[in-house]
RNA sequence: GUCCCCAUCGUCUAGCCCGGCCUAGGACACAGGCCUUUCACGCCUGCGACAGGGGUUCGAAUCCCCUUGGGGACGCCA
């Protein structure tokens, strides 16, 4: 359990708090879900944030993608959306407070003449902090700028002499030490006054009563100066949870700006993913049960999920660019797969209904006189299938006359010997006279037709495959072609040989 | 450059806090085999890691130090 379990434990309040800039990413998802789940375990509050104070780069197309992208995932939010924006008065509030209390105070430095500095820090190698030369302004020397109009930022007083160290119990890293020297004097407040993240991040947590902060680990490096900020304001920080990040491959950070949409939860959605077997890899990325069991069930994840087994060490995520197969990382693929022909019929069906619609290949009978059928076809169809759009591009031919024929199964399984230009019309019409087209006897047919012309039975097993559904893979050939039906099955047939004529 | 953090198979990870049960376990991927009418199903097998160096100890993947490597943060972005 954590460390502060018996503090919290009626009364947990976590958040998400995305920037409306862009997509909603892997990063983002996985940031939300491990929230929702510690929520959700100790029966907490979730609340969605926006966090919107860069209004330069916010934009409402963004919001809504990133609600857009939550709410496929599955991860509902008790409270909010809130917009950080609506909450700027509270941030100039605590500014004001924290200057007169003196523990900020106005720095009149041009952002000019500190990016001047910066480079200058830069070419020489040497690290830069603002030398806090705006401190010890006297009230005079501010007044005279402030008649001088002369533009001021508000900057937090780092209390060094006081304080030697900010020490936090991070509670998946541990002890988190940070000399105050090492940390410079920061701008709270720009010079329109308007509150920065640092500010108004730290404000709102203690506004909606945040009692957890579970989020990127690249946040560390703020954390000790939000404790700075809460400290003066006399308020008690939450507890920290810093998750470790995901990598791409060269051990970069994910982003959309390099890696493209692959990191982005929307083409997730579109690719066919189920979004819980995405929730279900994402969740394992940094974090594993105790007892090594991977796959879960909301409630499974809810009830076994812990912050004090999420790692430390920054993972990769292993997708490899140019790849058809493997376009995202393949254990993700696995989940998917492993979901799509291991999940309750009834569910997966759903999933597929929608696929077929958006293809134009849904029928209302499927719901009706076809029911049944239309149940046995995808559970027969859906056990090799790695994405639900498999069902409108693999499965087109369950559902279509028309679908495309790979041409290296008809090379493989049509034109590989050319009696069989003769003998599939023969035993189409062997199977056009079924009285019944079950199983049985529809394998008869091909065993003994194969007995009577002496060849093997899959020389016509594999030509019927390809002749019916255009590959040179899938499900066994009778279960296939008593789905398929008689008519179909023998119309198909029966046009093959075109097809064997073309080819050869 | 400064500060913070991290380091187990190609990848995700278990084990580490409380040294011995570790000849380091699982999953994905990969390779081979089986099943079979095909296959991206299933089953079996294989491949494959404690970054390096010093300590401490009877004993170290586990504790300590150093080196190396990696990541993050150093904005009037969030």
């Amino acid at each position: 359990m954590t460390i502060d379990s018996d503090r919290n434990v009626d009364s947990v309040r976590v958040r998400f708090a995305p920037s409306p800039t862009g997509y909603l990413h892997l990063g983002g998802a996985r940031t939300a879900l491990y929230n929702w789940l510690w929520a959700r375990k100790r029966g907490g509050v979730f609340i969605l944030r926006i966090e919107d104070t860069d209004v330069e780069r916010s934009t409402q197309d963004s919001v809504e993608e990133i609600l857009a992208g939550l709410k496929w995932l599955g991860l509902d939010w008790d409270e909010g959306p809130y917009f950080q924006t609506d909450n700027l008065s509270k941030h100039k509030e605590a500014a004001d407070k924290l200057l007169h209390e003196g523990h900020a105070y106005r720095c009149f430095c041009s952002k000019e003449d500190l990016d001047n500095q910066r480079k200058e820090a830069e070419s020489k190698k040497v690290a830069f902090m603002y030398d806090g030369r705006c401190r010890n302004l006297t009230p005079e020397q501010v007044q005279k700028n402030i008649e001088n109009n002369i533009l001021s930022v508000l900057r937090f007083k780092v209390p060094r002499d006081q304080v030697p160290s900010v020490t936090l119990e991070d509670v998946v890293y541990g002890k988190i030490e940070k000399r105050t020297k090492d940390i410079e004097d920061f701008v709270i407040l720009r010079s329109d006054q308007s509150p920065l993240y640092i500010l108004s991040n730290a404000v709102d947590d203690s506004l909606d009563r945040i009692t957890h902060v579970i989020r990127g680990a690249d946040g560390i490096a703020n954390t000790p100066k939000q404790i700075l900020i809460y400290n003066a304001l006399g308020i008690t920080p939450p507890t920290f949870a810093h998750m470790p990040l995901t990598l791409d491959n060269k051990k970069a950070k994910l982003s959309k700006r390099v890696h493209g949409e692959v990191v982005t939860v929307a083409y997730y959605r579109r690719k066919g993913f189920l979004p819980w077997a995405l929730c279900n890899f994402l969740a394992l990325l940094g974090w594993s049960s105790q007892d090594g069991q991977e796959f879960f069930s909301r409630e499974e994840l809810i009830e076994a999920f812990d912050l004090s087994r999420i790692n430390r060490h920054n993972s990769i995520f292993n997708y490899i660019p140019g790849d058809a197969k493997n376009w995202t990382d393949p254990k993700a693929i696995h989940f998917n797969a492993t979901y799509i022909r291991s999940m309750p019929l009834d569910e997966i069906e759903v999933y597929a209904k929608k696929e077929l619609e958006e293809n134009n290949l849904w029928d209302q009978s499927y719901e009706s006189t076809k029911k049944e059928w239309f149940r046995a076809t995808v559970d027969l169809i859906r056990t090799r299938y790695h994405l639900i759009t498999d069902f409108s591009s693999k499965g087109r031919y369950c559902f279509s006359d028309v679908f495309e024929f790979d041409p290296k199964a008809v090379k493989k399984n049509l034109c590989q010997d050319s009696k069989l230009v003769a003998y599939i019309p023969e035993f189409a019409q062997l199977l056009d006279h079924l009285q019944e087209f079950n199983l049985e006897n529809v394998e008869a047919v091909f065993r003994e037709f194969a007995l009577e012309k002496d060849v093997k039975a899959g020389l016509l097993i594999n030509a019927a495959r390809t002749a019916v559904s255009g590959s040179s893979v899938g499900p066994g050939l009778f279960e296939m072609l008593v789905m398929l039906g008689k008519e179909r099955v023998v119309a198909r047939l029966r046009d093959s040989v075109n097809l064997i004529d073309k080819h050869s």
